[in-house]
DNA sequence: GCGTTGACTATTG
DNA sequence: TCAATAGCCAACG
């Protein structure tokens, strides 16, 4: 039903990124491109995650978004990079010396 | 309405 | 592989 919060553009990208399945990780294009239908736009998806609330910290799996590189590349939070490595390791992402994962194994795509 | 900023991506050297 | 540059889109003042 359109008129709602929902039909947010920071609502649909919350709930793309709340599609990634617990394991996997997906990149900024990947969500740009299901949300607006267009990957060039990866850079509002960043900036749509950086205005995530406490709550939504919580709720929405944003450390499952990485950037094409299969790297962290994240500056909104002193500390943020660190975390989402450790919250990937939890759900058994694992990364390499160069802090990478492997899209090919772990990448996700809708 | 314009210029700046940003958790991006692809290309080139 | 890394560094620099260009292109892209959305929000903010």
């Amino acid at each position: 039903m359109a008129g709602s919060a929902d039909d947010s553009l920071y609502e649909r990208i919350y709930a793309a990124v709340h599609e990634v399945p617990r394991g996997r990780v997906t990149t900024y294009g990947t969500i740009s491109e299901l949300v607006t239908g267009r990957p060039s736009a990866a850079r509002t998806v960043g900036w749509a995650l950086a205005a995530l609330d406490e709550a939504r910290h919580d709720e929405v799996p944003w450390w499952r978004v990485i950037n094409a590189k299969g790297r962290i590349s994240i500056s909104g939070w002193p500390g943020a990079a660190e975390e989402q490595r450790r919250r990937c390791e939890v759900e058994g992402i694992r990364f390499d010396e160069r802090d990478r994962t492997d899209l090919d194994a772990y990448g996700w795509f809708g």
